[in-house]
DNA sequence: TCAACGTGAGAAAACGTTTTCTCATCATTT
DNA sequence: AAATGATGAGAAAACGTTTTCTCACGTTGA
């Protein structure tokens, strides 16, 4: 009607074996009856001229695209990569695709990549933002396919996947207390973050009820001056710092050096996030916790996989574990 | 045949209206003859039960999916995100999505990803990756789409799109020369590198014949050790340094700081990428080279466009200019 | 009054698949 | 030798659009 392709059809395979279309479907899909040779036959031709099925028409077909649409309003990409890789890892095994949807904080922009997925006929949407408790600037209740929240806030009765902020505070605690800790802080963000608040409840019931925590900013600015803090004072001194991402983690450590106190020797810090490029540069090396995200992402793919293909999937919030990490920064890396 | 959808059809619209399917097709595409009063209701109606049309089935009949691919290696997402960005705008406008598809080193995945996009039909794919003199472990050439390669090498008589690392190198240097400076050296990474090595010459075309380039690692690290070589010896120290990318420039700041050396009141710093993760938090924040990676996507973006659309692309490669953002490590940043 | 023409709207084909149904042909059984 | 059954393969419909073609009807002009 329009432009014609040059690409190969299942009419020319049909043509050049010499039999119907039907036929070389049936015979492509291990289907029907046939003569297994016919069947050979066929498979050998299309081979050879190299057809490959369009997947448009298949959609068009199954009603199911085989796609799934990843809307995301993180920037820097330090939570969304490692997810999308996740996502994108699980889903290819079954022939999946993401589209990506950087929706900035736009509500008109993400209307538009929201609307342009669902023309597309995604199989479903995976939600993903750059905080836990924000939600994306679009409303996604309602739509005429299933959605998964994953690493930022859901409508209530949806199903919504995050990294368990607990379980990393309670690791680094433990942590801590393995090589020996026993006068702990938490150096760590603003408490308007629920991850934040979270973490920091947890530290206090793994650390004890006077447990100091100190909140922040994100930055490497605030874990100096958090040192300035601790160390300014006539009070003692911690022997262990369990930082709220690593940032402050670089930051904490860095000041740590330049009062000439000793890391991991006199203090051991533990950072969050695992943010390689911080964690892996900073002198020593961090020891942090790793909140799994890759994982969570692979998560996300199948569970949105399970939702289009109609299985049943537990709707509500769903905590997945965190790991440490152990590098330098913390001690004790070298008992193994 | 298989799974009925609910989603409403053009049908459905027809039907609603007491219409065929081509007067609602006409009508909604003004396209056709009919009677404006018909077209008007049949318009209302369809916006009425909320008819969106399916692109898969538009898509089979125009042989154009409104959908381009993007491969990247690139796992930090430092040149992809930006890149990304711009090239999802630029093509959002459009009617166009991306695919995303991560392929890390992996020949296999790559071509996975190569034949599922080939197999939906896009139009055409946008080749990235974390270095511009490296090629993706996959062979994209006598596709039957169209490809562009954006900051990874491509193959000759492709179309290729990259920053202008000369040109970047040029602005580093006019700008150091600008706030006075003039014992100017390059501290950059590996001359394994074709970036590092077009940067240093052009640096040392600026500079002048003896002008002093140091390679070493793409890491803070070296900055470190660069500052020390510098100032160990006992030849006259440097007034300003170029460094290769923000994380050497952030080592430099931070061993100048330590050896009580004042930037940029004694040493003037520029970067290179504005990462904006280190040249904002570094102190005093860096003044870097851009290379205006989001402005190289929506470039990409339009090219494939062009070349998904038949229109003639100049092939070769294409060097897009650099930018510098300046903030307090160069000095000269009041004086607007 | 009849032909020519303009207008409004629908039928059908097309895009590339898959699947159901039908139908020949041939072998087997009575 | 005739009826039954099994087997192989094709015709057609379907998915949701768009576009071309056709046609009926009403209006205009001679």
């Amino acid at each position: 009607m329009v432009a014609r392709s040059n690409r190969v059809t299942i009419h020319d395979v049909a043509k050049a074996a010499g039999v119907s279309v039907s036929t070389v479907s049936k015979a492509l899909n291990d289907t029907g009856r046939m003569a297994s040779e016919t069947r050979e036959k066929i498979k050998s031709i299309a081979a050879d001229v190299g057809f490959r099925p369009n997947a448009l028409a298949r959609s068009l077909l199954f009603n199911r695209s085989f796609t799934v649409g990843l809307l995301t309003n993180d920037t820097y990409g330090r939570f969304t990569l490692p997810l999308m890789s996740g996502i994108s890892e699980a889903l290819v095994d079954h022939g999946v695709s993401v589209f990506l949807c950087a929706i900035e904080d736009d509500p008109a922009l993400a209307k538009v990549h929201v609307d342009a997925m669902l023309d597309k006929q995604v199989d479903g949407i995976i939600a993903t933002g750059k905080r836990v408790d924000r939600s994306l600037p679009v409303d996604l209740a309602g739509l005429p396919v299933p959605v998964v929240y994953a690493f930022t806030e859901g409508v209530p009765g949806s199903v919504i996947l995050t990294a368990d902020d607990s379980d990393g505070a309670r690791l680094a605690v433990e942590r801590l207390r393995k090589v020996g800790r026993k006068r702990i802080v938490h150096v760590t963000g603003p408490d308007s973050f629920v991850s934040a608040v979270e973490r920091a409840d947890a530290f206090r019931q793994a650390v004890g009820p006077d447990a100091l925590v100190m909140h922040g900013a994100w930055t490497e600015a605030w874990g100096h001056e958090a040192v300035t803090m601790l160390w300014g004072g006539d009070k003692e001194t911690p022997d262990g710092i369990f930082c709220g991402n690593d940032q402050i983690a670089r930051g904490v450590v860095d000041a740590l050096r330049e009062k000439g106190v000793r890391v991991p020797e006199d203090v051991s810090i533990i950072g969050f996030d695992n943010w390689e490029i911080f964690a892996d540069q900073t002198r020593p090396a961090l020891t942090t916790v790793d909140m799994n995200l890759k994982e969570l992402g692979r998560t996300a793919g199948l569970t949105i996989l399970d939702l289009a293909e109609g299985r049943a999937v537990e709707a509500g919030l769903r905590k997945l574990p965190c790991k440490l990490v152990v590098r330098q920064s913390c001690g004790g890396d070298r008992e193994i």
